[in-house]
DNA sequence: ACTTGGACTGTTATCGATAACATAACCGCC
DNA sequence: GGCGGTTATGTTATCGATAACAGTCCAAGT
């Protein structure tokens, strides 16, 4: 493999002059730089940052942990995030979790051997190693998607309760009382549990009862899990007049399971979901949900790390405001 | 930052020892070994992989590129990359492209600074400069999701001009004759033009005309795309029995078209998509789709890294056959 | 003429781990 | 008892770039 001493002894200048002739700073006189970049350019050298990252202690990328790369929510944060990082140099190294907490502990490990220059993680939930691993990683930390009560560092998110509210009470004041809700069963879906938690306070807050939970199994919640939800939910509680899903993709399925029983939607149950997928808004008739602004999370870690590396100063926490968007699936 | 040499220092013995102590192989007496990662543990030391990465050449990743990362299909290749790469202790290292070839050039560019022990591009169309940078990477090469016929070194995938062959054949037999295609209208989404060529070849085999070739915009082709792009086939050719659709996502996009003109699905237009993605199947009707087999593509290009890398042999190409998925959305 | 300072280039040491080799201790076996 | 072989450890040099520092040269200012 070709090197930069290679290119050196080609172009008859030192390596520090090859070193400087590659990066933008680097005061090296125009006809000169030109001159080694077209030796490299015709050696077919590929410059090698593995060096790079050790003397100079700098990896340039930032490490960001996802539950599942299949999520149109989850992809348009790493936009977010891939597009604000772009202009500082800095590359995304993604790896996602399969909403398993073992296994984000265990790629955090093994993204921290990469000494990443920071690191995002979603949600606020971690184990205990995970949580020291971050905090101990002397670099900045951004838990995102979510407004943990005990940050680790910096937060930029929006409270899963609150959004759920957002739509039990429009739906509470359109008319709908027998309301129930899909999903956020097991612990090992954090932010289903959070919009559950958040489906139960608002509807306590509005006087109703709240027995209508049905489960939609461990995440990732599929559309086929909505599907089966629905017809276990309509088998047991037939009357029920409106179903609030853990998201979007589930809520489609529940869709689904309606038209194939007859069952009028919104006529005779109404469906709300989560995330505002693009499902949601294709869906016939398109699905009332909650929009998150999943890019607009990216950009602002994005935005608070390249502040922090600068070694400015940054927000400990952004707070995103969820919208309810009205869709056909209810009044 | 704590590093080797304090640990070695602090469990008195040589950093050479730590090292050794760290990985599996290392010959180190078992008590001294625990003593060694006990006082690591105390420490708090992170292993640093990038002394380790240019001392050992070794970096212990593959670089991966797909067109998004917002698609089920390359997700379950993502997924069986992942977990076939496991085993040999190599992480996948994702970037997106969004299916521009430029982006792809210049990702490819970046992942190859760090030196990668493998590389894995979706589809056989690239730049010059992409290629002949793959070419030159002095690593593994694999190209999948497709079969060039001028591969740059390994290849996973198949015919996607065959696979929608399968399903215009299948259209005729059951009786369709005035089948529209939808999509693969640019030069920017490469599987889709091979899929409209396959279209294409399959209805003249079959002695049918072939005028009702629909634009669905550039990829990422979306469910909205589809239903507008829905909208103008009817408006044009009101008379097309059946419509094939490049994804499954702008299917289920044309479905929701013809629900709300009330054009009944299968009885007044049939319609196919391709992938075999969720929303296939949990539509309703479920539409009739084109399985590839996303997973094992992935997989496949695992077994065939670790082969490589081990110094083994492994199959120049290794071709996935595609499979019509039959639902309620054609007969 | 002498200083000053900016622009450009070279020399040396270093980042933190590991390959390669050297050494020491111990074991069994003829 | 000596020898080869194994196991456990240490020593030295090195991976390929870059930080830090040291010049050199030349133009401009005094």
């Amino acid at each position: 493999m070709i090197k930069m001493k290679d290119i050196a002894a080609a172009a008859g200048v030192s390596v520090m002059t090859v070193s400087r002739a590659f990066r933008s700073d680097g005061a090296v006189s125009a006809e000169r730089r030109a001159a080694i970049l077209q030796v490299a350019e015709e050696l077919g050298y590929v410059f090698d940052s593995t060096a790079s990252n050790l003397r100079s202690q700098k990896t340039g990328f930032v490490a960001v942990t996802i539950p599942s790369i299949n999520n149109g929510n989850f992809a348009d944060t790493v936009r977010g995030l891939t597009e604000g990082l772009r202009g500082a140099g800095l590359q995304v190294l993604l790896g996602y979790t399969d909403y398993d907490m073992a296994a984000e502990e265990a790629l955090i490990d093994s993204f921290l051997r990469r000494r990443p220059e920071a690191i995002v993680v979603t949600g606020g939930a971690h184990t205990g190693r995970a949580r020291r691993m971050l905090a101990g990683a002397g670099v900045p930390v951004v838990e995102m998607w979510d407004l943990p009560a005990d940050p680790i560092d910096r937060v930029v998110g929006f409270s899963n309760a609150d959004a759920v509210g957002l739509m039990v009470r429009h739906f509470v004041r359109v008319g709908y009382r027998r309301i129930a809700f899909m999903g956020g069963d097991t612990d090992r879906d954090t932010r289903g549990l959070d919009r559950r938690r958040g489906f139960l306070t608002a509807m306590q807050a509005a006087g109703l009862e709240v027995q209508r939970l049905i489960e939609a199994g461990i995440p990732p919640v599929t559309m086929r899990d909505g599907a089966i939800a629905m017809d276990r939910l309509l088998d047991r509680w037939p009357d029920t007049d409106a179903v609030i899903c853990v998201s979007d993709l589930s809520a489609f399925g529940a869709l689904g399971a309606c038209q194939r029983r007859g069952i009028a939607v919104p006529g005779q149950v109404a469906i709300g979901g989560f995330g505002a997928f693009d499902v949601a808004s294709c869906a016939v008739p398109s699905i009332t949900t909650i929009d998150v602004f999943g890019k607009q999370i990216g950009h602002s870690a994005a935005v608070m790390i390249c502040q922090l590396l600068a070694g400015g100063q940054a927000d400990q926490m952004i707070a995103v405001t969820p919208e309810l968007i009205l869709g056909g699936s209810s009044l």
